[in-house]
DNA sequence: CCTTGATGAATGAACGTTCATTCTCATATG
DNA sequence: CATATGAGAATGAACGTTCATTCATCAAGG
């Protein structure tokens, strides 16, 4: 009996107020979800949340990370696959199908904050350069050739992708978002329709084939490159 | 003397006051930006600045109405001229090689604004159902074609060429952005250095080329459409 | 004298954050 | 078994600040 029911980690406690806020600040944006909404979404009191976040804006700052952590498992099931073109494309058309509007919403709130603070502009930029570097070393592992050559040739490829794989999404979302079921009960139903979700099948195979162009033209520049496989120390 | 020193028609005079805070709701952003700051840029007193805007919102309201107007000014230039192609192409490689920090800052900021304001929201979709159905036009002007076929085949790729310029530009954005200058003198220089200005030469010509392979694809498939100049009334 | 344009202090609401207090409950004690 | 204990979890009202908006007041021109 006295094991077991208590004593939670409290670890995994933080991701699953996480996930609870999640869908208040794609639906108010940053400033306009107060703290009393946040609490509530994460079904405690606003003072109490405070024992798990310092402040709002480490909220965000938590958020990011924990997005950032997610896309390096993708880059590491990429990188460590021995077919990684395949599982590349794989992992970009489910992205490009199955895109999350909360967290673009998310992403879009990030990017607007960065302008004022410092402290997630730095964060905004360790990630993007983070799966910059991720992406290069999945071409590097894609064309062949070694992650010098990669960095060199292959930077503004994956910043092409970047842009597009964010750029796609951007798309899908809007004013409708789904909000997070608060309370107790299941999740209730939700307002207003999915107008914008699925917004353009074409614009999605376009992208698509956009994508495999330039993952085209990263294997025939790795082709061309002097030393396919051994970098040598120069 | 006293003659063209005051009553100046008051039309242009909001434009000029748009043009003062441009930067600060580029630097701060919208939140970020208090009413006096936007005064004291604009060089009045908060409580005069609601003689010409009647609240804060209404301020991003018209920025997003002038830049439309703008967009519109440079799409009519595509669509009068006789050389639509090229003109296009040179519109763009001016946009894609002088982008405009605050400008894109500004876009940011509406785009995380949408999510909580409907009427921002509704602004930003108008904004971008013209844009796109200007570029659409242009497209059909230049692949000869009749703007019903142009709006049938190449609505995907008018959203393709908006994803990789707004993509692009949203690159030469950051923390640091010109912040305006404030009361009287004429424009001072730029403090800080333009550190992220023009961040991947390689990257923007990776996407001219990806815009020209587009450019080139609605060529294509104009070409193979049954009835190339002439839509005749179904 | 009256209209127009401008001021900047006042207002009231909303927000992030704090804190004194209450609640929960497993363990210790008789 | 019944009760006391104490530590951490949770509360929600209160605080101080910030901010958009308003208003009484003023300067100038005809």
């Amino acid at each position: 009996m006295p094991l077991a029911t208590v004593t939670r980690p409290a670890e995994p406690r933080t991701a699953e107020i996480l996930d609870s806020i999640k869908g208040v600040f794609a639906a108010k944006g940053f400033e306009g979800a107060s703290m009393q909404d946040l609490a509530k979404a994460a079904g405690m009191s606003a003072g109490n949340f405070y024992r798990y976040f310092p402040s709002k804006d480490a909220i965000i700052a938590a958020l990011i990370e924990r997005d950032l952590a997610e896309v390096q498992d993708e880059f590491n099931q990429i990188i460590s696959s021995n077919t990684p073109a395949e599982t590349f494309r794989n992992l970009v058309r489910t992205r490009v199908e199955n895109p999350d509007p909360a967290e673009e919403a998310i992403i879009t709130q990030i990017e607007a904050l960065a302008v004022r603070m410092p402290a997630i502009a730095a964060l905004k930029a360790r990630m993007e350069s983070e799966i910059l570097g991720y992406l290069v070393a999945a071409f590097g592992r894609i064309a062949n050739v070694g992650p010098d050559a990669a960095a060199q040739h292959f930077a503004a490829h994956g910043k092409l992708v970047m842009l597009l794989i964010r750029g796609l999404s951007a798309c899908c979302c809007g004013p409708g978002a789904a909000s997070g079921a608060a309370s107790g009960a299941a999740s209730g139903g939700a307002s207003g329709g999915a107008t914008i979700l699925t917004p353009d099948p074409a614009l999605a195979e376009l992208v698509l084939t956009t994508l495999d162009r330039t993952l085209a033209d990263v294997v025939a520049i790795g082709a061309n490159l002097p030393r396919p496989t051994f970098p040598e120390t120069t």
